[in-house]
DNA sequence: ACGCTATTTGCAATCGGGTTGCAAATAGGG
DNA sequence: CCCTATTTGCAACCCGATTGCAAATAGCGT
């Protein structure tokens, strides 16, 4: 009975248990959207998400509006990866500590990867400590498709 | 005789020549954009850039139209850091392997901080080999003046 | 199951950063 | 100093994103 494609399931009606565990009301829009994004690998830009959207009969401003609400809910994390484009992702909610992976993002492409986990060296650690505390590596370069 | 507070020379005579060296028309917007760029110690944006040209009697539309175009005969290098803003920040004529270096960004104040070498361990390194060749790092969290 | 109210939606207008078309100004080679 | 290709200023425009408002609706209490 429980076949979860992704870290947070994606099913109907855990979604729309989120939501509203999340302060906001279950609409067909938002629903379709979280749903969206839990089933990507990915995160995805402004206009996928609206696209998609508006192919269910959704308007762009209600697309954006929810996209932003449930960002600010907690239920998604909007990330620039450097090429001036919105970007969402689902945040993991079964793990509390879910705060955001490193990405890859083909400057060719455009291409986005989620990286588990990286790391600098003790020295680059030491550099950047200097300036501040690092909480955010993104790594940008040609993806092996675009080489 | 020679002070320069920048690695690139930012005086008058330098700048003009290194304009017309690129193949363009050292005009007084593009010597005034060239030489702020080059004091700066940091990427300045788009609008920063623009702001200051303003002053100055420029258009923004030629602010913008040679930041581009600088751009793209090799003067300045585009960049963006994940806000959503456009910066540019004079490359290093004197040194022709000048490709780039990682910055650090605040995401509270906005601060940019150029670094000089910023190294992923063996096995970051590893890891991000496979989705594709690391051309850029860049570095967001909270600057000590933020904390 | 039903009403009621606060939330959410659709639509159209608006915003704002950035770009473009074009005629006038000008850099800089001859 | 002239002559032409480049560059500029100006205004119009583009387009992604946001906003105001009246109509629709989620989901609480009953």
């Amino acid at each position: 009975m429980s076949k979860s494609p992704s870290l947070s399931p994606s099913g109907l009606d855990v979604v729309q248990n989120d939501i509203r565990l999340a302060g906001l009301r279950a609409t067909p829009a938002r629903t379709a959207t979280l749903v969206m994004l839990r089933e990507s690998s990915s995160p995805l830009t402004h206009s996928d998400v609206a696209k998609h959207l508006t192919k269910l009969g959704v308007d762009k401003a209600t697309a954006f509006r929810n996209l932003n609400d449930m960002a600010d809910a907690g239920l998604l994390r909007r990330t620039e990866l450097g090429d001036h484009v919105w970007r969402f992702e689902a945040v993991d909610t079964s793990h509390s500590d879910d705060s955001g992976h490193p990405h890859f993002l083909c400057v060719d492409c455009g291409t986005v990867t989620c990286l588990s986990d990286v790391r600098l060296t003790a020295g680059s650690q030491r550099q950047s400590e200097v300036v501040g505390e690092v909480t955010e590596i993104l790594l940008r370069g040609h993806c092996n498709d675009c080489r």
